[in-house]
DNA sequence: GTAGCCAACATAGTTAACCTAGTTAGCTTG
DNA sequence: CAAGCTAACTAGGTTAACTATGTTGGCTAC
């Protein structure tokens, strides 16, 4: 599940968890699956999955509880209805163009410095 | 030097050098000491050191640079802990701003390679 | 029937080890 | 002298193991 990009696994089970919160597919109030749960749906150790849940309770959006389980957080809205898949796909795009032409700079100022 | 209080050890020392950069004491574009430095100073494992950092990393309160260092932001502008609704309207105003200065940077490597 | 124990599962924190990769200073070699 | 290598440092990511602590459900003993 988890891709090998430049981004780190444990940012990638974060922002899938956030986007599945930001659209509503998780409810406020509702719980994340466990985190052995969530090591087994990505392939991924326990330890990145723990690193994950840890950014999104530093954000706020979740809330773990010992004992019970991770719970969305009832302020946690989802995403506002102008916030159509297209733009989000447009926006990754942008950002795909934007990584490229860095690393092309990047790469040309390492060369010559 | 991290007390025994119910806050984990991690979240105090994060606590103890988001209140240095807030107070002054370590200024804008200035180095945090290393990862073994604060280790040693705040007697505390490798560890909580970098899952401290990795806190104020998160909040955009310092950035790290591989072989470097990790240093303060000069606009120590954290981000917003909670989805604003116009989130999407701010992305996409930092991509414009990135655009931009990425194709003057590419220009000037052209005029001058 | 119920009180209490206990096993299973949950999050949370801590530590240690290993790996990757970038930077820098200094030395060595051609 | 200059190019290049090397060693020592840096941050960052991943994994595993251990501990602590809270919750829950089921079983047992009375």
């Amino acid at each position: 599940m988890v891709k090998n990009t430049g981004r780190p696994g444990y940012l990638q089970i974060a922002d899938d968890l956030r986007e599945q919160i930001r659209s509503g597919a998780l409810t406020p109030g509702a719980p994340l699956p466990s985190t052995t749960r969530l090591a087994e749906r990505y392939e991924a150790s326990l330890s990145v999955v723990k690193l994950a849940v840890g950014v999104l309770r530093n954000e706020g959006l979740v809330i773990g509880q010992q004992g019970k389980g991770v719970f969305v957080r009832e302020s946690a809205a989802p995403a506002p209805p102008e916030a159509s898949s297209d733009e989000l796909t447009e926006i990754r795009a942008t950002l795909q163009d934007l990584s490229e032409r860095l690393a092309r700079v990047e790469s040309a100022l390492s060369d010559r410095p």
